[in-house]
DNA sequence: AGTGAACGGTTTTTT
DNA sequence: ACCGTTCACT
């Protein structure tokens, strides 16, 4: 124990030693978060105030679980395997397998990603007649995956009007649609599991009496269901209910878009009377300059928990500003001084490159690209997201449960096999008219088009005979062949790609059969307290005994509806080039939970970063503030910042103030690379200037080639992309200008301030020699 | 059934 | 600018 506890501060020895009671502990960015977590349970363990049974804890990613699972291992002599500790969605789904009938759900139900949902509701639509322009399947999708992270259902959305009345319906419809193919969504695996337990008395209180310590990570992205999920789990309310050790940071809140309520965190203090609130402040990751840097940035927002960080580095270096004079030089200019760390000594996997959204990575990949600087990008296409992987799991899908019509339609014809629009639509009417599946409908159609239906059926029903006795990977074998899908892409001439992707499936099972432990008998990974619990009697409402979700998956689901359950809810690895040292690439979103030494943040624009549209939400700008913060934090040694006067977005070019963050970060942190007094310039991309990063001692000529582009230009001396001051709208860049002479009006981008179209005769404007 | 033109959307993302 | 999706045509 002495082992487990040493080397912690005292912030986190406290919170990992508490009493079993709710605690919120607020972790800042590089605290020791996960740290203080998994130490936390495995001190539990040690101590013997709980059982491995007795713990629950939930991450938002798979990553994060199997983090949490590596690091227990490390620390405790013992399998983890028995112990309940996954991401919401795993753990509904092994709730809701379970307990099926219970959540009148078909054994072999089958998870929809957001793909699946997206196609499923365009095929409803469509069904119904509804006009997608009134309707957009977004929009729709959006409506229902926000009333069901509500925990809502559409008998209880209130419709204030004729369009919403209709959304409602199409709710429902999707709901029923769902049902009938035995098919759940995202929302709806967290939602069905929900109402499981709150009606059904005997299930709920024992899964309460189990679970003693329930342990949250990244509790500021719980969304509102989440949270009562959690409340319900954590019997609040009852006389006995477990311990709730919610972990999180509200400056971290980056997910509201999403349905995450920070609020949750301050509604978690008083609803849970937590007496046990922990600050981690500690910063183990950044020099003084940064981390300065970040809580000067976030004192800015107004609802926050408070907390500071603090670091016992020094300062270390200053934070690097850059303004350049477009995107295609700010890229240029990262480019350099990435090669300038890489000369130092940077391994290139610890240089970061982050912007706000994916459409700047493309300049910056070009330019890494043309400078042979090996790169990496994430956010790519994951694994099992692959349309090749995606018709190869819908026959398998298929053969596990023949209802879900998303997947009939994938792969019925594909690779071709002759059945066309016109069969698909005979098909669709009668599934309509006896309200059942495609699949099922089959026999109901007559003619050629019910022949070759016919003969699709056979296949999967064949393969299903066939491989009946057969191991998973065997079976995941014998439909790449069956299905002729390999055979499809051997005749295509980018097919090789593909192919090897499919063929990777069958490794993908082997792994994935191996991990669970299937093919082996019986459990013997689990503790004794794990099997006496086991053991106990759990009785349903009818009080029939029933299964503890603690039973080893084998027990619970097939091989086949376990790897398609872990298909759809871990989508693999966003193909990572292996072992490549490279730069990495990616949204400030993405970044968030990692560090590197060296960070570039791009593109710190107003209408960028923030982004424009964050102006027009509630708190939007506070949300893009702690996104900000995220950035900053990320970085441990170097951090970079970089803004463009000009920048090329959906075809047009666009002139951006610099981002207001600037003005929130200490100055005497931050080192201008670039003068902050620059010439006037011409904002055409193709001028000179591109193509050579600027020197101040480059400014006189340049100025005096503005000049001379500004003589004949119309508007009189005014110029597009010239930075004037205004007396109440502040600074501002010329975006456009019209008519001329006398009459001559600008438009000018005031940044936070707004678009102005001004009267150049009129308005007061003043020249900025930058 | 497969190809190319036209169209629309374009912040962030996990499960 | 660039992507995916849809539609019309061969």
């Amino acid at each position: 124990m002495a082992n487990l506890l040493h080397n912690l501060n005292t912030e986190q020895y406290a919170a990992v030693t508490l009493p079993a009671q709710n605690a919120l502990i607020l972790a800042g960015a590089g605290s020791g978060k996960t740290r203080v977590l998994t130490t936390r349970i495995a001190w539990l363990i040690q101590t013997q105030q709980v059982s491995p049974p007795g713990i629950l804890a939930v991450t938002f990613t798979n990553k994060a679980a199997k983090e949490m699972l590596t690091r227990l291992s490390a620390m405790l002599p013992i399998n983890t395997r028995g112990m309940w500790i996954g991401t919401f969605h795993g753990l509904c789904n092994r709730l809701l397998r379970t307990h099926y009938r219970d959540a009148a759900l078909p054994q072999t139900f089958q998870i929809l990603d957001s793909q699946d949902q997206l196609s499923m509701i365009k095929r409803l639509l469509k069904a119904n007649n509804i006009d997608d322009e009134k309707f957009p399947p977004k929009t729709v999708m959006y409506f229902i995956n926000n009333a069901k992270d509500q925990g809502l259902r559409a008998t209880d959305v209130e419709a204030h009007d004729a369009h919403e009345r209709k959304m409602v319906e199409l709710f429902q419809l999707y709901d029923d649609q769902c049902q009938r193919e035995g098919v759940v969504d995202f929302a709806e695996l967290l939602l069905r599991t929900y109402e499981l337990l709150s009606r059904n008395q005997p299930l709920r209180e024992h899964y309460q009496a189990r679970f003693r310590h329930i342990l949250v990570d990244e509790f500021q992205d719980t969304n509102n269901l989440q949270y009562n999920w959690l409340k319900l789990l954590a019997g609040h309310g009852t006389r006995d209910g477990g311990a709730l050790f919610a972990v999180g940071d509200d400056d971290q809140s980056i997910y509201a878009f999403r349905g995450a309520n920070v609020g949750n965190m301050s509604a978690f203090e008083h609803e849970f009377q937590v007496k046990n609130l922990i600050k981690l402040e500690q910063n183990y990751r950044s020099h003084g300059h940064i981390l300065d840097s970040a809580n000067l940035l976030i004192a800015n927002n107004s609802k926050r928990l408070g907390k500071n960080l603090r670091t016992d580095a020094g300062h270390g270096e200053q934070v690097r500003v850059y303004e350049a004079s477009s995107d295609l030089q700010e890229a240029q200019w990262i480019i350099e001084e990435a090669k300038t760390l890489i000369a130092e000594g940077a391994s290139r996997s610890e240089i970061a490159i982050l912007y706000r959204s994916n459409a700047q990575s493309r300049v910056i990949e070009h330019a890494l690209f043309s400078a042979a600087i090996p790169y990496h990008v994430y956010g790519g296409q994951r694994y099992f997201q692959r349309a090749e992987v995606k018709h190869a799991i819908a026959y398998l899908q298929l053969m596990d449960n023949p209802h879900n019509d998303s997947a009939f339609l994938r792969v019925v014809n594909f690779p071709t096999r002759g059945i066309g629009m016109r069969s698909i639509e005979q098909l669709q009417a009668a599934s309509e008219q006896y309200g059942i599946s495609l699949y099922a409908a089959v026999p109901y159609v007559t003619g050629k088009a019910g022949t070759s239906l016919g003969g699709f059926v056979r296949l999967i029903e064949g393969v299903r005979f066939e491989t009946q006795q057969l191991s998973l990977p065997e079976m995941v074998r014998v439909v790449l062949e069956a299905s002729t899908l390999l055979q499809h892409y051997q005749n295509e001439k980018e097919g090789a790609d593909r192919i090897e992707n499919l063929e990777q499936m069958v490794g993908a099972a082997t792994q994935f059969v191996s991990e669970e432990g299937f093919g082996q008998a019986a459990p013997a990974h689990l503790g004794p307290a794990a099997q006496a619990q086991a053991g106990e009697a759990v009785l349903n409402q009818d009080g029939i005994e029933i299964l503890d979700a603690d039973a080893p998956l084998p027990a619970v689901m097939s091989p086949l509806s376990a790897f398609l359950s872990h298909a759809s809810l871990e989508a693999g690895d966003n193909q990572a080039q292996a072992g490549q040292d490279a730069l990495q690439m990616m949204t400030v979103h993405s970044a968030k939970g990692l560090e590197f030494d060296n960070v570039f943040i791009t593109g710190l624009e107003e209408g960028l970063f923030p982004h424009e549209s964050s102006s027009k939400e509630d708190g939007g700008v506070e949300e893009e503030r702690r996104l900000m913060y995220v950035a900053i934090t990320r970085a441990r040694k170097r951090l970079y910042m970089s803004f463009s006067q000009t920048r090329m977005l959906h075809g047009q070019t666009r002139y951006n103030m610099k981002s207001r963050f600037f003005d929130e970060l200490p100055e005497e942190s931050l080192k201008w690379l670039s003068p902050k007094v620059q010439a006037n310039w011409f904002g055409n991309r193709k001028s000179a200037w591109d193509e050579a990063p600027r020197t101040v001692g480059s400014l006189g000529s340049d100025n005096a080639i503005a000049q001379k582009i500004a003589q004949k230009s119309p508007g009189g001396g005014w110029r597009i992309g010239e930075s004037v001051a205004h007396a109440k709208f502040g600074e501002g860049v010329i975006v456009n200008i019209e008519g001329g002479g006398g009459n001559a009006r600008a438009q000018i981008n005031f940044g936070q301030h707004g678009m102005k179209v001004l009267d150049l005769g009129i308005a007061k404007l003043e020249k900025l020699g930058r």
